[in-house]
RNA sequence: CGGGGCGUGGCGUAACGGCUAACGCACUUGGUUUGGGACCAAGGGACUCCGGGUUCGAAUCCCGGCGCCCCGACCA
């Protein structure tokens, strides 16, 4: 992509009305456009991001057996009534022109259960899960921090599907070690936490992912010897103790809730009447489980962690581009090489922007720095003059010398190491 | 939803109740530049958030609304 082409712009300035990091870095950067409060454009830099965590969270989902379906956002105030949900204050509700009322979706359970209910009716279609990547809507009393908490965000929710416990239980552990693959490709593992919390109104706990981050509006509590945590929620008389080992050594961290699970049983199945025939011809409710984790705000997470004073530092894995090709100077030669290595990585398919605009060396710094692509490689009369460029990695300090010959193979190295991480 | 702060070109700001609302960045044109947010020159761009009021006169004062940010409450 020529930076020069590209649908949207850094702005230099700090703005005056944002003040959690990933609102300010991103906004700066040109990866999303406020049109709210909660309510954020994604340009094609940041919609580029965003497909790459989905894409992640689609593999480890698909890997577990998840189908991906894609329901609708507008929803029917019958199913919701049914499950007294209708009245809740997060529910955003559309009224046509003619008074009929419609729910746009802030979860699924009222959509993926009577639809599961309708084409499963055997034992031997259990178990299953599908999952979809949608847009919810919340009506968030006050949205804040940037794309961490919006009114409209984007939500992948699983839903699987059992016959009995066990096999629910099973699944829920599998659904974890797929949370924690994703969270490890999107380099925020060793931050994020598996934390008891809140298991609402039909079990003892649910278990959220947290990510440490001072962004973060949850406090846990950590138990070092378990390497879990403990939702500050959740905590009695003000001390804290954890869940595994009772030890109450543990350490006071905030957090962003990067993911969430839930053993949902029979709560849904049992409003919509879910059942099926038993190997013994019996009807039996179906037990469900549902499994929530945002793109969106794992995002705005990465960004809170990855960032220095001059803007986003991207893992690889997530980076809008893989590499970003600057040239300097006017010199018709280095223009011409920095085209030809450009169109060189174009065709072994390497995703490159190419800053090709008339600016001055500092402004494409900047600019480079801001958005904060991995791998930077500057084009110039300098380099040129000995046959080479220079390779800058976005999270180390200093640079290397490299001959033009070598740069396809240096970048596919690094493209590997994603891959491996 | 309670408390606080703030609304002036796209962004950041300025302007005593008084001339045609000023400046920097960004943008357009021409020229000079080109290794860390260059320079010169000439331009375009504002119903000062909206509505009402006070006044000879309102960006400025008053009332109401809306919006944005922060704190809190809330957060399947």
């Amino acid at each position: 992509m020529r930076q020069s082409q590209l649908f949207g712009k850094t702005i230099k300035e700090v703005l005056k009305d944002e003040t959690s990091i990933n609102a300010q870095l991103l906004l700066r950067g040109g990866f999303v456009d406020k049109l709210m409060a909660g309510v954020y454009t994604y340009l094609p830099l940041g919609l580029r991001v965003l497909n790459k965590i989905e894409n992640i969270i689609r593999e480890e989902i698909n890997e577990i057996g998840g189908q991906e379906i894609l329901m609708p956002a507008l929803q029917n105030k019958k199913d919701w009534k049914i499950t007294g949900r209708w009245e809740i204050d997060v529910m955003m509700k559309v009224k046509t022109f003619f008074g009929k009322e419609y729910g746009l979706g802030w979860t699924h359970e009222e959509v993926v259960t009577p639809l599961a209910k309708k084409y499963i009716k055997s034992y031997k279609d259990f178990p299953f899960s599908v999952y979809q990547i949608q847009t919810k809507f919340r009506s968030e009393k006050r949205a804040k921090s940037g794309i961490l908490r919006g009114r409209e965000f984007s939500m992948k929710d699983l839903y699987s599907f059992h016959t009995n416990e066990e096999d629910l239980d099973k699944y829920y552990d599998l659904a974890k070690e797929a949370y924690f693959k994703i969270f490890e490709r999107v380099n925020i593992k060793n931050k994020t936490y598996l934390t008891y919390a809140s298991g609402g109104d039909f079990s003892k706990y649910s278990h959220e992912f947290q990510t440490l981050s001072s962004a973060g509006e949850d406090t846990i509590y950590i138990c070092e010897k378990c390497n879990i945590a403990i939702n500050k929620e959740i905590v009695e008389n003000n001390q804290p103790e954890c869940p595994q080992c009772q030890n109450k050594n543990l350490k006071e961290e905030k957090a962003i809730e990067t993911g969430n699970i839930f053993k949902l049983k029979t709560k849904f199945t049992e409003a919509f009447d879910f059942k099926f025939l038993d190997e013994n011809g019996k009807e039996q409710l179906a037990l469900m489980g549902c499994y929530g984790m945002g793109p969106s705000r794992l995002m705005g997470t990465v960004v809170e962690l990855f960032n220095d004073q001059n803007g986003i530092i991207w893992p690889k894995s997530i980076a809008p581009y893989q590499v970003h090709l600057v040239h300097l100077g006017n010199k018709e030669e280095a223009i011409k090489e920095a085209e030809k290595i450009y169109n060189a990585l174009q065709k072994e398919k390497i995703e490159v922007l190419y800053d090709d605009r008339k600016e001055s060396a500092g402004v494409k710094f900047k600019d480079s720095d801001l958005i904060g692509v991995p791998l930077r490689i500057v084009v110039s009369e300098k380099t040129v003059s000995k046959n080479s460029v220079e390779i800058k990695r976005r999270n180390e300090e200093g640079f290397e010398i490299v001959g033009i010959d070598k740069i396809v193979g240096i970048i596919n190295c690094h493209c590997e190491e994603t891959e491996r991480a």
